[in-house]
DNA sequence: CAAATATAATAGTATTACTATCATAATTCG
DNA sequence: CGAATTATGATAGTAATACTATTATATTTG
Protein backbone atom coordinates (compact mmCIF):
# COMPACT_ATOMS: atom_id res chain seq x y z
CA UNK A 1 0.00 0.00 0.00
CA UNK A 2 2.96 2.31 0.84
CA UNK A 3 4.31 2.30 -2.23
CA UNK A 4 1.25 2.20 -4.39
CA UNK A 5 0.25 5.75 -2.39
CA UNK A 6 3.63 7.23 -3.69
CA UNK A 7 2.82 7.42 -6.94
CA UNK A 8 -1.13 7.92 -6.19
CA UNK A 9 -2.50 11.06 -4.33
CA UNK A 10 -5.96 11.39 -2.70
CA UNK A 11 -8.35 13.33 -4.47
CA UNK A 12 -10.11 16.08 -2.28
CA UNK A 13 -13.24 18.05 -4.05
CA UNK A 14 -10.98 21.05 -4.88
CA UNK A 15 -13.53 23.79 -4.31
CA UNK A 16 -13.02 22.40 -0.48
CA UNK A 17 -9.85 24.59 -0.15
CA UNK A 18 -8.73 27.94 -1.53
CA UNK A 19 -4.93 27.05 -2.67
CA UNK A 20 -4.39 23.07 -2.05
CA UNK A 21 -2.39 22.15 0.96
CA UNK A 22 -0.54 19.36 -0.67
CA UNK A 23 1.52 21.76 -3.10
CA UNK A 24 3.32 23.59 -0.16
CA UNK A 25 5.46 22.08 2.87
CA UNK A 26 3.05 25.02 5.15
CA UNK A 27 -0.06 23.36 3.29
CA UNK A 28 1.14 19.63 4.80
CA UNK A 29 2.42 20.71 8.27
CA UNK A 30 -1.89 22.77 8.31
CA UNK A 31 -3.29 19.15 7.74
CA UNK A 32 -0.38 17.26 9.62
CA UNK A 33 -1.05 19.51 12.77
CA UNK A 34 -4.60 20.49 12.63
CA UNK A 35 -5.34 16.76 13.08
CA UNK A 36 -3.46 16.26 16.05
CA UNK A 37 -4.69 19.29 17.60
CA UNK A 38 -8.82 18.81 16.53
CA UNK A 39 -8.20 15.46 18.33
CA UNK A 40 -6.42 17.04 21.09
CA UNK A 41 -8.95 20.03 22.06
CA UNK A 42 -12.02 19.43 20.14
CA UNK A 43 -13.28 21.13 17.08
CA UNK A 44 -15.50 23.72 18.85
CA UNK A 45 -12.30 24.90 21.04
CA UNK A 46 -10.52 24.07 17.67
CA UNK A 47 -9.16 27.58 16.45
CA UNK A 48 -6.88 29.06 13.19
CA UNK A 49 -4.91 30.72 15.58
CA UNK A 50 -3.65 28.02 17.93
CA UNK A 51 -2.90 26.39 14.87
CA UNK A 52 -0.45 28.58 13.62
CA UNK A 53 1.09 29.05 16.86
CA UNK A 54 1.69 25.23 16.98
CA UNK A 55 2.99 24.96 13.68
CA UNK A 56 5.35 28.22 13.96
CA UNK A 57 3.09 29.93 11.30
CA UNK A 58 0.81 32.85 11.10
CA UNK A 59 -3.27 32.65 11.79
CA UNK A 60 -3.83 34.66 8.35
CA UNK A 61 -1.92 32.33 5.90
CA UNK A 62 -3.71 29.18 7.32
CA UNK A 63 -6.96 31.46 5.56
CA UNK A 64 -4.94 31.61 2.39
CA UNK A 65 -5.25 27.94 2.44
CA UNK A 66 -8.89 27.22 3.87
CA UNK A 67 -12.17 29.64 4.30
CA UNK A 68 -12.99 28.54 7.54
CA UNK A 69 -12.39 25.95 10.17
CA UNK A 70 -15.77 23.96 8.97
CA UNK A 71 -14.10 23.51 5.39
CA UNK A 72 -10.82 22.64 6.82
CA UNK A 73 -13.25 19.41 8.58
CA UNK A 74 -15.11 19.15 5.30
CA UNK A 75 -11.44 18.48 4.08
CA UNK A 76 -10.26 16.27 6.68
CA UNK A 77 -13.71 13.80 5.98
CA UNK A 78 -13.19 13.95 2.53
CA UNK A 79 -9.69 13.04 2.80
CA UNK A 80 -9.95 10.33 4.81
CA UNK A 81 -13.21 8.90 3.18
CA UNK A 82 -11.05 8.78 -0.37
CA UNK A 83 -8.55 7.24 1.63
CA UNK A 84 -11.05 4.62 2.78
CA UNK A 85 -12.26 4.30 -0.47
CA UNK A 86 -8.89 3.16 -2.19
CA UNK A 87 -8.35 0.64 0.29
CA UNK A 88 -11.87 -0.63 -0.68
CA UNK A 89 -10.91 -1.07 -3.91
CA UNK A 90 -7.47 -2.38 -3.77
CA UNK A 91 -8.82 -5.05 -1.12
CA UNK A 92 -11.69 -6.00 -3.28
CA UNK A 93 -10.65 -5.83 -6.57
CA UNK A 94 -9.28 -9.49 -6.95
CA UNK A 95 -12.04 -11.48 -5.10
CA UNK A 96 -14.39 -13.25 -7.64
CA UNK A 97 -16.65 -14.77 -4.95
CA UNK A 98 -19.58 -12.42 -4.16
CA UNK A 99 -20.03 -12.97 -1.08
CA UNK A 100 -16.92 -13.37 -0.01
CA UNK A 101 -16.22 -9.77 -1.76
CA UNK A 102 -18.91 -8.26 0.67
CA UNK A 103 -17.63 -9.64 3.78
CA UNK A 104 -13.78 -8.04 2.88
CA UNK A 105 -15.76 -4.63 2.14
CA UNK A 106 -17.45 -4.71 4.84
CA UNK A 107 -14.49 -5.68 6.90
CA UNK A 108 -12.51 -2.82 4.95
CA UNK A 109 -15.11 0.08 6.12
CA UNK A 110 -16.02 -0.95 9.86
CA UNK A 111 -12.69 -1.69 10.90
CA UNK A 112 -10.88 0.30 13.83
CA UNK A 113 -8.01 2.24 12.08
CA UNK A 114 -4.99 1.31 14.44
CA UNK A 115 -2.01 1.95 12.66
CA UNK A 116 -0.94 4.55 10.99
CA UNK A 117 0.05 3.76 7.33
CA UNK A 118 2.14 6.72 7.65
CA UNK A 119 2.96 7.31 3.59
CA UNK A 120 2.36 10.80 4.27
CA UNK A 121 2.25 13.30 7.08
CA UNK A 122 -1.23 12.28 7.63
CA UNK A 123 -1.66 9.99 10.28
CA UNK A 124 -4.47 8.41 9.85
CA UNK A 125 -5.11 6.87 13.77
CA UNK A 126 -5.45 9.93 14.79
CA UNK A 127 -7.72 11.09 11.46
CA UNK A 128 -10.11 8.27 12.05
CA UNK A 129 -10.25 9.43 15.61
CA UNK A 130 -11.36 13.26 14.20
CA UNK A 131 -13.95 11.27 11.88
CA UNK A 132 -15.29 9.16 14.77
CA UNK A 133 -16.05 12.09 17.24
CA UNK A 134 -16.10 14.89 14.67
CA UNK A 135 -17.20 14.51 11.40
CA UNK A 136 -20.74 14.52 11.44
CA UNK A 137 -20.72 18.39 12.27
CA UNK A 138 -19.28 18.74 8.71
CA UNK A 139 -22.73 17.68 7.63
CA UNK A 140 -25.35 18.64 10.59
CA UNK A 141 -25.22 22.61 9.35
CA UNK A 142 -27.99 24.90 7.38
CA UNK A 143 -25.31 25.09 4.71
CA UNK A 144 -25.85 21.29 4.05
CA UNK A 145 -27.77 21.17 0.36
CA UNK A 146 -25.80 24.41 -0.69
CA UNK A 147 -22.65 22.40 0.11
CA UNK A 148 -23.75 19.32 -1.36
CA UNK A 149 -24.63 20.89 -4.92
CA UNK A 150 -21.22 22.29 -4.81
CA UNK A 151 -19.88 18.61 -4.62
CA UNK A 152 -18.29 18.57 -1.13
CA UNK A 153 -19.78 15.05 -0.10
CA UNK A 154 -18.97 13.27 -3.37
CA UNK A 155 -16.89 10.96 -1.89
CA UNK A 156 -18.50 9.62 1.07
CA UNK A 157 -21.58 9.10 -1.52
CA UNK A 158 -19.65 7.54 -3.44
CA UNK A 159 -17.94 5.03 -1.01
CA UNK A 160 -21.52 4.13 0.08
CA UNK A 161 -22.30 3.73 -3.35
CA UNK A 162 -19.50 1.27 -3.84
CA UNK A 163 -20.75 -0.56 -1.03
CA UNK A 164 -24.45 -0.80 -2.03
CA UNK A 165 -23.24 -2.46 -5.50
CA UNK A 166 -21.17 -5.15 -3.89
CA UNK A 167 -24.39 -5.89 -1.55
CA UNK A 168 -26.44 -5.98 -4.68
CA UNK A 169 -24.81 -8.19 -6.11
CA UNK A 170 -25.50 -10.54 -3.53
CA UNK A 171 -29.05 -10.55 -3.53
CA UNK A 172 -30.21 -8.53 -6.38
CA UNK A 173 -33.82 -8.19 -5.26
CA UNK A 174 -32.92 -6.65 -2.01
CA UNK A 175 -35.01 -3.35 -1.73
CA UNK A 176 -32.95 -1.82 0.70
CA UNK A 177 -29.50 -2.13 -0.38
CA UNK A 178 -28.66 1.84 -0.22
CA UNK A 179 -29.98 2.41 3.44
CA UNK A 180 -28.20 -1.12 4.54
CA UNK A 181 -25.39 0.66 3.37
CA UNK A 182 -25.21 3.81 4.61
CA UNK A 183 -25.88 2.36 7.93
CA UNK A 184 -23.13 0.39 7.80
CA UNK A 185 -20.41 2.87 7.28
CA UNK A 186 -22.31 5.66 9.71
CA UNK A 187 -22.84 2.84 12.32
CA UNK A 188 -20.00 1.26 12.38
CA UNK A 189 -18.54 5.16 13.24
CA UNK A 190 -21.33 5.36 15.68
CA UNK A 191 -20.51 1.72 17.55
CA UNK A 192 -17.03 3.07 17.81
CA UNK A 193 -17.88 5.59 19.78
CA UNK A 194 -20.31 3.77 22.27
CA UNK A 195 -17.87 1.09 23.02
CA UNK A 196 -15.63 4.65 24.17
CA UNK A 197 -18.33 6.44 25.32
CA UNK A 198 -21.24 5.10 26.33
CA UNK A 199 -19.92 1.16 26.61
CA UNK A 200 -23.21 0.06 28.45
CA UNK A 201 -25.09 0.50 25.07
CA UNK A 202 -23.26 -1.58 22.27
CA UNK A 203 -22.56 -5.27 22.26
CA UNK A 204 -19.21 -4.26 20.88
CA UNK A 205 -16.43 -4.77 23.38
CA UNK A 206 -13.72 -7.88 24.53
CA UNK A 207 -13.06 -9.25 20.85
CA UNK A 208 -16.86 -8.13 19.66
CA UNK A 209 -16.00 -5.57 16.95
CA UNK A 210 -18.07 -3.68 14.57
CA UNK A 211 -16.84 -5.71 11.91
CA UNK A 212 -18.24 -8.82 13.64
CA UNK A 213 -21.63 -7.55 14.46
CA UNK A 214 -22.45 -6.20 10.88
CA UNK A 215 -20.75 -8.43 9.34
CA UNK A 216 -23.22 -10.99 11.37
CA UNK A 217 -26.32 -8.50 10.15
CA UNK A 218 -25.64 -8.55 6.82
CA UNK A 219 -24.72 -12.64 6.52
CA UNK A 220 -28.11 -13.36 7.93
CA UNK A 221 -29.95 -10.69 6.13
CA UNK A 222 -29.15 -11.68 3.21
CA UNK A 223 -29.43 -15.48 3.27
CA UNK B 1 -51.97 10.08 24.81
CA UNK B 2 -52.91 13.41 25.50
CA UNK B 3 -55.15 12.78 28.71
CA UNK B 4 -52.56 10.81 30.14
CA UNK B 5 -49.56 12.81 29.92
CA UNK B 6 -51.72 16.00 31.52
CA UNK B 7 -50.85 13.91 34.87
CA UNK B 8 -47.64 12.91 34.52
CA UNK B 9 -44.36 15.07 33.35
CA UNK B 10 -41.68 14.38 31.24
CA UNK B 11 -38.79 13.82 33.49
CA UNK B 12 -35.19 15.02 32.64
CA UNK B 13 -31.95 14.65 34.56
CA UNK B 14 -32.19 17.41 36.85
CA UNK B 15 -28.60 18.20 36.89
CA UNK B 16 -29.18 19.61 33.36
CA UNK B 17 -30.42 22.70 34.26
CA UNK B 18 -30.32 25.78 36.95
CA UNK B 19 -34.05 26.28 37.39
CA UNK B 20 -36.51 23.50 35.72
CA UNK B 21 -38.36 25.77 33.21
CA UNK B 22 -41.47 24.15 33.83
CA UNK B 23 -41.96 25.71 37.04
CA UNK B 24 -42.57 29.24 35.44
CA UNK B 25 -44.01 30.79 32.07
CA UNK B 26 -40.96 32.50 30.85
CA UNK B 27 -39.47 28.72 31.21
CA UNK B 28 -42.08 27.09 29.24
CA UNK B 29 -41.65 30.02 26.68
CA UNK B 30 -38.07 29.34 26.74
CA UNK B 31 -38.10 25.26 25.61
CA UNK B 32 -41.02 26.92 23.59
CA UNK B 33 -39.23 28.62 21.11
CA UNK B 34 -35.86 27.48 21.60
CA UNK B 35 -36.97 24.74 19.53
CA UNK B 36 -38.25 27.12 16.71
CA UNK B 37 -35.41 29.20 16.75
CA UNK B 38 -32.84 26.16 16.75
CA UNK B 39 -35.12 24.77 14.12
CA UNK B 40 -35.06 28.05 11.97
CA UNK B 41 -31.36 29.27 11.85
CA UNK B 42 -29.39 25.80 13.35
CA UNK B 43 -27.89 25.23 16.63
CA UNK B 44 -24.26 26.80 15.94
CA UNK B 45 -26.13 30.52 15.21
CA UNK B 46 -28.47 30.06 17.98
CA UNK B 47 -27.78 32.72 21.12
CA UNK B 48 -29.86 33.57 24.55
CA UNK B 49 -29.42 36.84 23.01
CA UNK B 50 -31.00 35.97 19.71
CA UNK B 51 -33.97 33.70 22.09
CA UNK B 52 -34.34 36.70 24.48
CA UNK B 53 -35.37 38.95 21.79
CA UNK B 54 -37.99 36.50 20.20
CA UNK B 55 -39.74 35.95 23.11
CA UNK B 56 -39.09 39.81 24.48
CA UNK B 57 -37.13 38.67 27.27
CA UNK B 58 -33.64 39.27 28.31
CA UNK B 59 -30.19 37.20 28.06
CA UNK B 60 -29.55 36.82 31.63
CA UNK B 61 -33.06 35.97 32.41
CA UNK B 62 -32.24 32.96 30.07
CA UNK B 63 -28.82 32.09 31.84
CA UNK B 64 -30.93 31.74 35.01
CA UNK B 65 -32.61 28.48 33.52
CA UNK B 66 -29.39 26.79 31.82
CA UNK B 67 -25.86 27.37 31.75
CA UNK B 68 -25.20 27.34 28.28
CA UNK B 69 -26.75 26.81 25.00
CA UNK B 70 -24.98 22.86 25.21
CA UNK B 71 -27.05 22.46 28.41
CA UNK B 72 -30.52 23.91 26.71
CA UNK B 73 -29.55 21.20 23.77
CA UNK B 74 -29.25 18.37 26.29
CA UNK B 75 -32.71 19.33 27.97
CA UNK B 76 -34.21 19.41 24.70
CA UNK B 77 -32.77 15.61 23.76
CA UNK B 78 -33.60 14.23 27.02
CA UNK B 79 -37.21 15.68 27.08
CA UNK B 80 -37.76 13.96 23.19
CA UNK B 81 -36.40 10.46 24.46
CA UNK B 82 -38.08 10.67 27.75
CA UNK B 83 -41.68 11.36 25.61
CA UNK B 84 -40.31 8.60 23.26
CA UNK B 85 -39.61 6.33 25.87
CA UNK B 86 -43.15 6.92 27.24
CA UNK B 87 -44.63 6.15 23.95
CA UNK B 88 -42.80 3.00 23.63
CA UNK B 89 -43.91 1.63 27.13
CA UNK B 90 -47.11 2.76 26.47
CA UNK B 91 -47.81 1.58 22.83
CA UNK B 92 -46.00 -1.99 23.81
CA UNK B 93 -47.49 -2.71 27.66
CA UNK B 94 -50.36 -4.69 26.59
CA UNK B 95 -48.85 -6.99 23.55
CA UNK B 96 -47.86 -9.89 24.90
CA UNK B 97 -46.45 -11.91 21.62
CA UNK B 98 -42.74 -11.27 21.93
CA UNK B 99 -42.05 -10.82 17.98
CA UNK B 100 -45.32 -8.60 17.81
CA UNK B 101 -44.58 -6.34 20.68
CA UNK B 102 -40.74 -6.13 19.19
CA UNK B 103 -41.90 -4.75 15.57
CA UNK B 104 -44.41 -1.97 17.69
CA UNK B 105 -40.98 -0.98 19.72
CA UNK B 106 -39.25 -0.64 16.04
CA UNK B 107 -42.33 1.37 14.65
CA UNK B 108 -42.23 3.97 17.82
CA UNK B 109 -38.67 3.99 17.34
CA UNK B 110 -38.07 5.00 14.19
CA UNK B 111 -41.23 6.18 12.39
CA UNK B 112 -41.17 9.94 11.76
CA UNK B 113 -42.79 12.45 14.33
CA UNK B 114 -45.14 14.13 11.83
CA UNK B 115 -48.14 14.96 14.13
CA UNK B 116 -47.74 17.60 17.00
CA UNK B 117 -49.22 15.62 19.86
CA UNK B 118 -49.25 19.35 21.43
CA UNK B 119 -50.14 18.29 24.95
CA UNK B 120 -47.98 21.27 26.57
CA UNK B 121 -46.33 23.97 24.62
CA UNK B 122 -43.56 21.91 22.96
CA UNK B 123 -43.87 21.39 19.37
CA UNK B 124 -42.66 17.45 18.90
CA UNK B 125 -42.62 17.93 15.23
CA UNK B 126 -40.30 20.51 15.22
CA UNK B 127 -38.75 18.94 18.36
CA UNK B 128 -38.16 16.07 16.03
CA UNK B 129 -35.81 17.93 13.64
CA UNK B 130 -33.47 19.13 16.15
CA UNK B 131 -33.45 15.63 17.01
CA UNK B 132 -32.44 14.62 13.66
CA UNK B 133 -29.95 17.23 12.51
CA UNK B 134 -28.80 18.76 16.26
CA UNK B 135 -28.94 16.52 18.83
CA UNK B 136 -25.62 14.44 18.16
CA UNK B 137 -23.50 17.49 18.75
CA UNK B 138 -25.24 17.23 22.52
CA UNK B 139 -22.78 14.19 22.48
CA UNK B 140 -19.87 14.71 20.00
CA UNK B 141 -17.95 16.80 23.07
CA UNK B 142 -15.05 16.81 24.96
CA UNK B 143 -17.32 16.32 27.79
CA UNK B 144 -19.25 13.66 27.28
CA UNK B 145 -17.79 11.34 29.24
CA UNK B 146 -18.03 13.69 32.50
CA UNK B 147 -21.19 14.64 31.63
CA UNK B 148 -22.17 10.82 31.46
CA UNK B 149 -20.93 10.45 34.81
CA UNK B 150 -23.36 13.51 35.93
CA UNK B 151 -25.86 11.24 34.25
CA UNK B 152 -27.45 13.30 31.58
CA UNK B 153 -27.55 10.74 29.08
CA UNK B 154 -29.92 8.20 31.37
CA UNK B 155 -33.13 8.41 29.52
CA UNK B 156 -30.86 8.26 26.35
CA UNK B 157 -29.41 4.89 27.08
CA UNK B 158 -32.58 3.66 29.02
CA UNK B 159 -34.26 3.93 26.06
CA UNK B 160 -31.68 1.66 24.31
CA UNK B 161 -31.88 -0.85 27.31
CA UNK B 162 -35.81 -1.34 26.56
CA UNK B 163 -35.38 -1.99 23.03
CA UNK B 164 -32.70 -4.63 23.82
CA UNK B 165 -34.84 -6.37 26.34
CA UNK B 166 -37.55 -6.71 23.73
CA UNK B 167 -34.73 -7.82 21.28
CA UNK B 168 -33.18 -10.13 23.31
CA UNK B 169 -36.97 -11.80 24.45
CA UNK B 170 -37.46 -12.61 20.94
CA UNK B 171 -33.99 -14.16 20.36
CA UNK B 172 -32.53 -15.11 23.64
CA UNK B 173 -29.09 -16.13 22.39
CA UNK B 174 -28.50 -13.52 20.00
CA UNK B 175 -25.03 -11.88 20.62
CA UNK B 176 -25.25 -8.38 19.64
CA UNK B 177 -28.98 -7.13 20.91
CA UNK B 178 -27.08 -4.00 22.70
CA UNK B 179 -25.70 -2.79 19.34
CA UNK B 180 -29.16 -3.86 17.57
CA UNK B 181 -31.05 -1.55 19.50
CA UNK B 182 -28.59 1.63 19.48
CA UNK B 183 -28.20 1.08 15.32
CA UNK B 184 -31.93 1.10 15.22
CA UNK B 185 -32.28 4.25 17.12
CA UNK B 186 -29.23 6.38 15.98
CA UNK B 187 -29.72 4.62 12.23
CA UNK B 188 -33.22 5.61 11.77
CA UNK B 189 -32.90 9.21 12.94
CA UNK B 190 -29.71 8.79 10.20
CA UNK B 191 -31.87 7.41 7.47
CA UNK B 192 -33.45 10.47 8.30
CA UNK B 193 -31.27 12.89 7.58
CA UNK B 194 -30.09 11.09 4.42
CA UNK B 195 -34.12 11.32 2.95
CA UNK B 196 -33.62 14.86 2.77
CA UNK B 197 -30.28 15.93 2.49
CA UNK B 198 -28.42 12.99 0.65
CA UNK B 199 -31.13 11.12 -1.01
CA UNK B 200 -28.57 9.32 -3.60
CA UNK B 201 -27.74 6.91 -0.66
CA UNK B 202 -30.42 5.81 1.12
CA UNK B 203 -33.41 3.75 0.15
CA UNK B 204 -35.76 5.19 2.45
CA UNK B 205 -38.26 7.02 -0.07
CA UNK B 206 -41.71 7.19 -1.50
CA UNK B 207 -43.09 4.78 0.86
CA UNK B 208 -40.42 3.14 1.84
CA UNK B 209 -39.62 4.37 5.61
CA UNK B 210 -36.48 3.37 7.82
CA UNK B 211 -39.31 1.81 9.44
CA UNK B 212 -39.97 -1.00 6.53
CA UNK B 213 -36.16 -0.86 6.28
CA UNK B 214 -35.25 -1.64 10.18
CA UNK B 215 -38.27 -4.31 10.69
CA UNK B 216 -37.32 -6.01 7.46
CA UNK B 217 -33.52 -6.29 8.73
CA UNK B 218 -34.66 -7.38 12.13
CA UNK B 219 -36.93 -9.75 11.21
CA UNK B 220 -34.40 -11.33 8.71
CA UNK B 221 -31.83 -11.22 11.54
CA UNK B 222 -34.01 -12.85 14.13
CA UNK B 223 -34.96 -15.65 12.83
C1' DC C 1 -47.25 45.33 53.88
C1' DA C 2 -42.47 43.55 54.13
C1' DA C 3 -39.50 40.26 52.59
C1' DA C 4 -38.18 37.21 49.32
C1' DT C 5 -37.82 35.88 44.73
C1' DA C 6 -37.96 36.44 39.68
C1' DT C 7 -37.02 39.11 35.89
C1' DA C 8 -35.03 43.01 33.26
C1' DA C 9 -31.51 46.29 31.99
C1' DT C 10 -27.05 47.53 31.42
C1' DA C 11 -22.24 47.04 31.25
C1' DG C 12 -18.19 44.64 30.74
C1' DT C 13 -14.72 40.81 29.21
C1' DA C 14 -11.97 37.61 26.75
C1' DT C 15 -12.29 35.13 22.73
C1' DT C 16 -13.73 33.98 18.09
C1' DA C 17 -13.86 34.12 13.26
C1' DC C 18 -12.84 36.44 10.39
C1' DT C 19 -11.05 40.77 6.73
C1' DA C 20 -7.71 44.07 5.29
C1' DT C 21 -3.36 46.03 4.71
C1' DC C 22 1.43 46.15 4.40
C1' DA C 23 5.98 44.18 4.80
C1' DT C 24 9.21 40.72 3.80
C1' DA C 25 10.96 36.33 2.14
C1' DA C 26 11.27 32.84 -1.40
C1' DT C 27 10.67 31.33 -6.04
C1' DT C 28 10.39 31.72 -10.95
C1' DC C 29 11.27 33.40 -15.42
C1' DG C 30 12.98 36.31 -19.14
C1' DC D 1 21.23 37.98 -12.59
C1' DG D 2 17.69 40.93 -11.45
C1' DA D 3 12.74 41.88 -11.75
C1' DA D 4 8.50 40.27 -11.14
C1' DT D 5 5.58 37.22 -9.08
C1' DT D 6 3.98 34.56 -5.41
C1' DA D 7 3.96 32.89 -0.58
C1' DT D 8 4.20 33.93 4.01
C1' DG D 9 4.23 36.83 8.18
C1' DA D 10 2.92 40.67 11.21
C1' DT D 11 -0.25 43.73 12.78
C1' DA D 12 -4.61 45.88 13.27
C1' DG D 13 -9.32 46.00 13.28
C1' DT D 14 -14.42 44.38 13.60
C1' DA D 15 -18.77 42.52 14.81
C1' DA D 16 -20.41 38.88 17.25
C1' DT D 17 -20.28 35.28 20.83
C1' DA D 18 -20.69 33.37 25.29
C1' DC D 19 -20.63 34.49 28.98
C1' DT D 20 -20.33 37.17 34.29
C1' DA D 21 -21.56 40.81 37.36
C1' DT D 22 -24.24 44.37 39.18
C1' DT D 23 -28.13 46.99 39.97
C1' DA D 24 -32.90 48.03 39.37
C1' DT D 25 -37.61 46.84 39.10
C1' DA D 26 -41.50 43.81 39.12
C1' DT D 27 -44.08 39.99 41.13
C1' DT D 28 -45.22 36.65 44.45
C1' DT D 29 -45.60 34.84 49.10
C1' DG D 30 -46.05 34.73 54.04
Amino acid sequence: MKNLLSVLKISVPEKIFIKDPETSDLGKRIIEHSIILIDEIGFESFTFKKLGSKIGSNESSIYRYFESKHKLLLYLSSWYWAWLEYQLVIETFSISNKQEKLEKAIKVVTRTVKEDNNFSHINETVLYKIIVNESSKSFFTKEVDAENKEGYFEVYKRLVSRLEVMITEVKPNYEYSLSLASTIIEGALHQHFLNEHFPTITSCKKGKTPTNFFIHLVNSNLK
